[in-house]
DNA sequence: GACCAGGTCATCA
DNA sequence: TGATGACATGGT
């Protein structure tokens, strides 16, 4: 399968090749192996954990159990780029795996545009050095609101606590060939439940934003795709009228859930490594950051702030 | 048993 | 505008 560089994408012309076993008797539980020749890297382990997302594990064998578009996945990596990478992916049988995985990991965008634009910068040259192949995903909006939103002065283990918490306590029971799971569940789901349900899943504070803003959200149909008609800023506003979600988490939202590259979330980390590195250390406004990293990286804003964000934390755990 | 966490919101100067 | 404290509670 060969992939034709859509305008503006990739010109290296990513090249997918499917080794599937798809003749009859197939099961899903074989993988199917996706064999892929790119210049442009991927690192599996580095960007399924990288705190763009909540529902992924690591299983002992090296395979990652997660979801992709409500479809359980499982996946790994067992060949790093040199010059070609390869997925082994296992999901329902229905599911069009190539396209499911090519959308999800953004296998079509040209990081090599973007790793040189970030040589320029000294900082990020040395993020892109040592996390080479953290990619962005593309995720369901409507589960980037909520778990940002439980984001809220919380930690990463914690927040993926509550999102398992709230997916087997209001997500829709499925199954496929690997037995049960829950679903993330709706809008509607989630404003059915009380405020109380969500503090008994240990929500806190953020009990009543995510039931407020469920409920604003399941009363307007097409919430997300009338956001995704509009400019970055006046998506941004819209976001911040909902309980729970000021201009961190709109920029997540925007981000990871859709596609917004030029967004700039600033959190903790992005504050502390920011001012540090670009302003001595000074105490400057999230405001400030925001505008501060847009303007500075432009179209690649949203990628830089993730490769930062992972080398914050890099250099606080060492 | 402190301390802190991928913030938001209301309030005040 | 910008600074400050309350908000709840689990993870370390």
């Amino acid at each position: 399968m060969s992939l034709a560089p859509p305008e503006g994408k990739s010109s290296t012309a990513t090249e997918l090749r499917k080794s599937t076993h798809f003749s009859s008797g197939h099961d899903a539980r074989d993988p199917i192996i996706f064999e892929i020749e790119s210049e442009e890297p991927l690192n599996l382990d580095i960007t399924l954990s990288s705190g763009q997302t909540f529902r992924w594990e690591k299983e002992d064998s090296d395979w990652w159990r997660g979801f992709i578009k409500g479809n359980r996945v499982f996946i790994r990596q067992t060949k790093t780029n040199n010059p070609s990478f390869r997925l082994e992916c296992k999901t329902s049988p229905t599911i069009e795996k190539s396209t499911l995985i090519e959308e999800y990991f953004n296998l079509n965008k040209n990081y090599k545009n973007i790793y040189s634009f970030f040589e320029k910068d000294p900082i990020l040259k040395a993020a892109t050095m040592k996390y080479r192949g953290l990619r962005l995903l593309s995720q369901e909006p409507w589960e980037m609101l909520i778990s940002f939103i439980l984001s809220s002065a919380s930690n990463i283990p914690r927040i993926k606590g509550n999102i398992q918490r709230l997916c087997e306590e209001f997500g829709e029971q499925k199954f496929d060939v690997f037995g049960a799971y829950h679903s993330f569940p709706t809008s509607k789901a989630l404003a059915s439940a009380s405020v109380n349900d969500f503090k008994k899943l240990g929500f806190g504070f953020r009990a009543s934003y995510v039931w407020d803003t469920s409920l604003k959200v399941a009363e307007d149909r097409g919430y997300f795709s009338k956001l995704a008609t509009l400019s970055y800023s006046e998506a941004r506003q819209e976001l911040c009228k909902l309980p729970g979600v000021g201009e961190k988490v709109a920029d997540c939202v925007l981000l990871f859930g859709l596609d917004r590259l030029e967004s700039f979330p600033v959190d903790t980390w992005i504050k502390k490594i920011v001012e540090r590195c670009y302003f001595s250390g000074k105490a400057i406004p999230a405001k400030k950051l925001a505008e501060f990293g847009r303007e500075k990286f432009g179209k690649y804003a949203g990628v830089a702030q993730q490769y930062l964000f992972e080398y914050a934390r890099g250099m606080e755990i060492e």
